[in-house]
DNA sequence: ACGCTTCCCTGGAGGC
DNA sequence: TGCCTCCAGGGAAGCG
């Protein structure tokens, strides 16, 4: 389920391996996770050019092609990078792979296929087709502009959390994070919530995707006081209360709440 | 504009 | 052992 920092995570991990490398060829292994072209046509993209730097907006990561164009990588719920050498250390489910002229490959992978590649010509011009809202760790996202971003809108708070057309980032697992953090329940009223408490979730969000990042996403290294290590736990409790955790349904997803820290009025 | 459902996909879990 | 159904949840699409 890449979320923002996990898309963040695989943003640095792409910078940290496959950048300024000739593309010798491009693999595709099942054609449905191409986009937009033809596996060939994507190929012919590639082949000879060298991803030079990448951009996330949201959940979506772009790498500049030297001399013009983008690739875009988006993960779905099971997409992630694996760069490595040798068929031995091939990951399965790499539907694309980049082969580079050093000898080693940049893997797409996504065993549910979900996600997909894409060439982009345009890069604004494809932000602005995808109808994407801000990003979430965007440093213009202040206070304000994010009670802006709820002015005039309804519904449930955790809907609105992960309408990539209001905010571009967060999905079923960060909302949580972001909610259980500000104290408020995902199926509260977006149009109920106070300006402080719309405050409190601008403030809680960029700390909570900071801090994600910063452990790589990996539940483990979460800070204490997160509710992500224990999403797949039987029984858990509150980390702040003791009192224990409960799923609901929101937004056509399921949701963990504290019923004590995140109470839901009526 | 919102809320709900269905679909795309695959694989792991649990019931029988 | 195997078959069936459900569930995971990013996103698009359709309907009321």
């Amino acid at each position: 389920m890449p979320e923002l920092p996990d898309v963040e995570v695989f943003r640095r991990y792409m910078d940290a391996t496959a950048l300024h490398q000739t593309v010798a060829e491009v693999v595709t292994a099942d054609a449905r996770v191409v986009q937009g072209a033809t596996p060939a046509d994507l190929a012919t993209f590639l082949r000879g050019r060298r991803f030079e730097r990448t951009e996330r907006h949201g959940k979506h990561l772009f790498a500049a092609v030297d001399g013009d164009g983008w690739l875009e990588l988006h993960f779905g719920m099971t997409g992630f990078l694996r760069y490595y050498q040798g068929a031995d250390a091939a990951p399965a489910h790499g539907h694309v792979r980049f082969r580079f002229d050093n000898g080693y490959e940049l893997a797409f992978v996504d065993r549910r296929k979900l996600g997909h590649v894409a060439p982009v010509a345009d890069l604004a011009a494809y932000l602005a087709e995808l109808e994407l809202g801000v990003d979430a760790l965007d440093p213009g996202l202040d206070a304000a502009a994010f009670r802006e971003l709820a002015n005039g809108r309804r519904g449930q708070v955790k809907c609105w959390l992960m309408d990539q057309a209001t905010l571009a980032g967060l999905g079923n697992v960060y909302s949580d994070e972001v909610l259980f953090h500000a104290g408020i329940h995902p199926r509260r009223r977006l149009e109920d919530l106070e300006g402080a408490d719309l405050d409190r979730l601008h403030g809680r969000m960029a700390g909570v995707l900071e801090a994600a990042v910063q452990a790589k996403v990996r539940p483990e290294a979460m800070p204490a006081g997160f509710l992500l290590p224990l999403r797949e736990v039987e029984g858990a409790r509150c980390p702040r209360c003791g009192t224990s955790l409960e799923r609901v349904k929101a937004c056509g997803r399921t949701a963990l709440v504290c019923p004590a820290c995140q109470p839901l009025p009526g």
